[in-house]
DNA sequence: TCCAACTACTCAGTGACGCTTAATACCGGT
DNA sequence: ACCGGTATTAAGCGTCACTGAGTAGTTGGA
């Protein structure tokens, strides 16, 4: 990805790591290294966590720490009804700015 | 729109705006007003020239000073050669996004 | 045993971008 | 003379992703 990817991950990564943890609970390290596997390759090991962070600190997801079987205990995240509605909020915009941009691309205009 | 939009706009605002501006010259109160329309009503006023003069400052876009029949003189904007590369590239990360989150939103992951 | 590699999380500092607000300026009509 | 529409500029703010460094536990090889 170009370098023009980092300010429009802004705002949507919250949201893609919120879609993904409405499918099923996650801990950071899953989450950075699925992201890696779907080509976000330069997510930084930080930025997970510190999105994580803020996302629990605005009620968004529920946290348990789970012991591992190998290294430290992990914060294993799930979205909660709070989540799903800013979720559910995020679709909606994301629809909305993706059909201008789509309408942009083709016809121009 | 709502208050996820500002973030969501970080980087994509300008990609929007390039993209008009490779289909027309313009200039930022018309921009503006255009946006508008399109839907994005909560864009400021001072947002669009910041933008420009940043797109100016990288060398993406060409502008003449135009006077006006009603106001202070216009600059008008066009978007230049290297700044046609930039749009490109702009669409090869929109595309890569969207199609990771349309991905999501259908049968999650 | 030691050390490298992998797992897993934390935190302080940085830069870019869009937003807010206010100011400046030119014009036409009343 | 004043007001509303046109048109641009600029200073200060908050948020977010990135950088880079640090802490810690486990596993496997030299």
């Amino acid at each position: 990805m170009g370098k023009q990817a980092t300010e429009m991950l802004k705002g949507t990564l919250e949201g893609i790591v919120l879609a993904l943890l409405s499918g099923r609970a996650a801990y950071g390290y899953e989450i950075t290294a699925w992201l890696r596997d779907q080509g976000f390759t330069d997510i930084a090991e930080g930025t997970i966590y510190a999105l994580l962070i803020r996302s629990e600190q605005r009620g968004l997801v529920d946290v348990e720490k789970v012991p591992s079987e190998k290294g430290p205990p992990r914060k294993v995240y799930s979205l909660n009804a709070q989540g799903q509605d800013y979720l559910n909020e995020f679709w909606r915009t994301w629809s909305f700015l993706s059909e201008r941009l789509e309408q942009l691309r083709e016809g121009g205009r």
